[in-house]
RNA sequence: GUCCCCAUCGUCUAGAGGCCUAGGACACCGGCUUUUCACGUCGGCAACACGGGUUCAAAUCCCGUUGGGGGCACCA
């Protein structure tokens, strides 16, 4: 018994359907798996779930595998379960010799009336295994039906470890005998997926909780068709902010193409926030894959359904840009506009404390650069002093108050305070509207450095001067 | 309807009978620092869903109520 759940290797998977777009709950699940695998140096597989093909598109497939490529997951390996059907035939053919295969003959509607009829009688909808009466299953025939095939559940007891719930009880005679083979025969998800895990040595099933009962059912099948049973984990569901249901049942605002689309949200941090929802360290500021993979623990998730929370996310994402080092974003720098003849790592530097997402710096660098923003000249009193020292210190033989480097800057305006008698917001006020329209922003030393004396020069003594 | 799971600050959670007048993180508010935002730092606001038990003692155990999530497809 011991040999069943033995382990030779962590292996585990992702699973999607390609009949839609990820959203940020299926997600989730993706970098769970992906980070349990990497913690114990495993594989992971993703797996195209579309033996549905009346629903799979290809166009899902591309968008899904786009969508996990931009959260910074890899995988060894993609599988696509349209492609193995003949094995699936195989092991439908196995269980019908062991007896746990049988043909049922009710329709669709006949069966959605059945459970209709029991939900109005206080009973569970479970399916009565009527076919599996002599004398009905002789009708059905006669009257020519073709059969679909279910899986025989043996009604017993079982205690169920989950990694993350713990042990729980589960009784199979609440549960429906599974389908497993249509009626045109080909094979359901139930089948497919058991069949897949085993064959690949799955190790860990790592899934939403709305898959206990099918794990429940599967672990049947497993044994079944002479595989190990892999170890279970079910995470609760991740709710919307508005409570407006599950995630899982919902598209829409948080499908991850969107939320990329926006740019609002850096893949690195949906990948940290995803990564410890739930557990107690959520908002922690170290969020490199590595540490993350590290920390990462079945046991560190709460069982209630966390809430997916924008404005969670924004603070991370905040504070993740703010701690981004020059050379890792400069690519995404290139393209913004206005930029072209700017020192970046400067501009870098000079912003990054001061945007919440990407694309703020667009409205910095229309602030610094553009010949379209209304600045303010600062007033006369102001004006004549800083001119008057602007010029002194562009002047050759006045080196040491040059305005090269942080440290002469801030001298400068320490200088420009005293002669002034001015400080705080009297004075940087107005410099700041003088120099980006703007009552905000970073430190206005570093603007100085920033802009360069040129253009400070023409910002706060006006073009004539 | 029925089965399973859950219930602590705004959010994510710590808490496995006395260490809890309930801890942390993020958010929020205020002080300090300060040249704005931020960072840092100090402080503040803020929760055990309700009702019964059990016990010398309950956030913690039990029962009930209420509330939430999930399952109950020829979807995955």
């Amino acid at each position: 018994m011991a040999a069943k759940t033995q382990i030779d290797k962590i292996r585990l998977r992702f699973a999607p359907s390609p009949t839609g777009m990820l959203h940020a709950g299926n997600a989730r699940i993706a970098i769970l798996n992906f980070l349990f695998a990497k913690q114990n140096n495993g594989e992971f597989l993703l797996r195209i779930d579309d033996t549905d093909t009346a629903r799979s598109q290809k166009i899902f497939e591309k968008a899904i595998i786009n969508d996990l490529k931009w959260l910074g997951l890899a995988w060894q390996k993609t599988m696509r379960q349209s492609e193995r059907m003949h094995i699936y035939a195989k092991a439908a053919d196995t269980l019908r010799k062991n007896k746990r295969l049988y043909p049922c003959y009710e329709t669709p509607d006949e069966l959605a009336l059945a459970r209709k009829l029991q939900l109005k009688n206080s009973q569970p909808p479970i399916y009565n295994r009527d076919s599996l009466l002599p004398e009905k299953k002789q009708q059905y025939i006669l009257e020519g039906r073709k059969p679909h095939f279910r899986f025989k559940l043996e009604h017993k007891t079982i205690a169920i470890n989950d990694l993350c719930r713990g042990e729980s009880k589960i009784n199979f005679a609440n549960l429906s005998d599974p389908v497993l083979l249509r009626e045109d025969g080909t094979p359901l998800y139930t089948l497919t997926s058991v069949v897949d895990d085993g064959e690949c040595s799955i190790s860990h099933i790592v899934r939403g909780e709305d898959h206990v009962t099918n794990s429940a059912a599967q672990s049947q099948l497993f044994e079944a068709l002479g595989f190990h049973i892999p170890l279970f984990a079910h995470l609760p569901l991740m709710r919307a902010q508005d409570n407006d249901g599950p995630l899982s049942k919902r598209e829409g605002s948080l499908s991850l193409q969107k939320i990329r689309e926006s740019g609002e949200v850096e893949a690195q941090s949906l990948f940290a926030y995803l990564a410890r929802l739930g557990t107690a360290r959520m908002a922690q500021v170290e969020s490199s894959q590595h540490a993350l993979a590290k920390e990462f623990s079945f046991r560190n998730f709460g069982r209630a359904s966390p809430i997916f929370d924008l404005h969670q996310l924004a603070e991370i994402n905040r504070r993740g840009l703010a701690a981004t080092d020059f050379n890792d974003i400069k690519k995404r720098l290139a393209s913004l506009p206005l930029l072209n003849n700017v020192d970046q790592a400067l501009f870098w530097e000079t912003f990054r404390g001061n945007i919440t997402h990407f694309d703020d710096l667009a409205r910095w660098a229309d602030l610094s650069f553009s010949d379209k923003v209304k600045r303010e000249l600062p007033p006369r009193e102001i004006r004549s002093v800083i001119c008057e020292m602007l010029t002194a210190s562009s002047s050759k033989q006045d080196a040491d108050n040059q305005l090269v480097g942080i440290t002469n800057c801030e001298k400068f305006l320490h200088i420009l305070e005293e002669r002034l008698k001015l400080k705080g917001a009297k004075l940087y006020r107005p410099l700041r509207l003088a120099l980006l329209g703007c009552p905000t922003g970073p430190e206005v030393a570093r603007l100085f450095i920033l802009l360069g004396q040129k253009t400070l020069t023409q910002r706060l003594c006006g073009e004539n001067y």
